[in-house]
DNA sequence: CTTTCGTCCTGACTGC
DNA sequence: TGCAGTCAGGACGAAA
């Protein structure tokens, strides 16, 4: 599931094949995926250069040289492939870039959560979806007095708090899990008493899980790109995720899989507190 | 204001 | 083998 590292990885990829190069040909082949695409959207694309490809929280951002940016998400099931030239298409292949170096970057998202706008690139914090989402976790203005503050006075579960991108940027259901395993904190407890040196440790925690992904990310994709074209997803080295039933790495506790929120949290309930 | 919950969608999987 | 039912999850937007 796209969370931080996984779209870092993706933005990478598409960076090393899309910056600095001209969109030659760009196509849709629905009107919506989880919106409906901005007018004229494939007119816009077209013909502009790719700037640059970045991320910020879960969302791709590509700038174009006419001073708007391509905003995307993948969503739950959105992927990215690309291959040099004209792939058969699959099912679900949404939209189709093809750069004046003949690489073609197919979205393609099944399920179809996923969106894609375009927006000016100078109001791209002021966007919709943009807007109230949280710090970067990877970033320098996140630490664990800004978490610390974040969580003030929150009511719910440190898991689901965690979640709320408006919180922090990127954590999603995975990470959430592992960055509570990592520093030792219940996900049933409440965000308000995550303070002081919890919230330090799991700002902490945050940081080095995210980090690690990306490493992970990076050092398992040979150019950014795996044989079949797909960016972006790599084997994870989970502690917790989908260990239920499972030794705790650290103790002599069973990994044990709970539902808040309608979202599964899997955790140590021995070592973690 | 905060928090919870339903919803979108399809593929993978389970059980009969 | 088939088919119905369940689950997965990001994040909006309505409801409480």
């Amino acid at each position: 599931m796209p969370e931080l590292p996984e779209v870092e990885t993706v933005a990478r990829g598409l960076a090393k094949r899309l910056e600095g190069r001209k969109l030659v040909k760009v196509e849709t082949r629905r009107g919506d995926l989880r919106w409906p695409f901005p007018k004229g959207f494939a007119k816009r694309l077209t013909g502009r250069r790719v700037d640059k490809v970045r991320r910020r929280a879960k969302y791709i951002v590509a700038e174009l040289d006419d001073g708007n940016a391509l905003l995307a998400h993948l969503g739950m099931s959105g992927r990215m492939l690309l291959s040099k030239g004209r792939p058969e298409l699959e099912t679900h292949d949404h939209v189709i870039f093809e750069t004046d170096e003949g690489w073609v970057l197919r979205f393609n998202d099944a399920r179809r959560f996923g969106m894609m706008d375009i927006v000016a690139t100078e109001k791209l914090e002021k966007h919709k979806l943009i807007k109230g989402i949280g710090p970067e976790p990877l970033g320098n203005d996140f630490s664990g007095p800004v978490l610390a503050a974040a969580l003030k006075g929150k009511k719910t579960s440190i898991k689901a708090a965690i979640l709320d991108q408006k919180v922090v940027a990127g954590v999603g259901n995975i990470y959430a899990s592992e960055a509570l395993y990592r520093a030792r904190i219940s996900p049933k407890r409440l965000a308000y008493t995550v303070q002081g040196d919890r919230a330090e440790k799991l700002a902490l925690a945050i940081k080095i899980v995210l980090n690690e992904a990306v490493a992970a990310g990076g050092s398992s994709l040979r150019d950014y790109v795996q044989a079949d074209g797909e960016l972006g997803y790599f084997q994870h080295k989970w502690r917790v995720y989908e260990k239920e039933g499972q030794d705790c790495p650290d103790c002599a506790g069973k990994i044990r899989r709970i539902v808040q929120g309608g979202r599964s949290t899997f955790y140590c309930p021995s070592c973690q507190r």
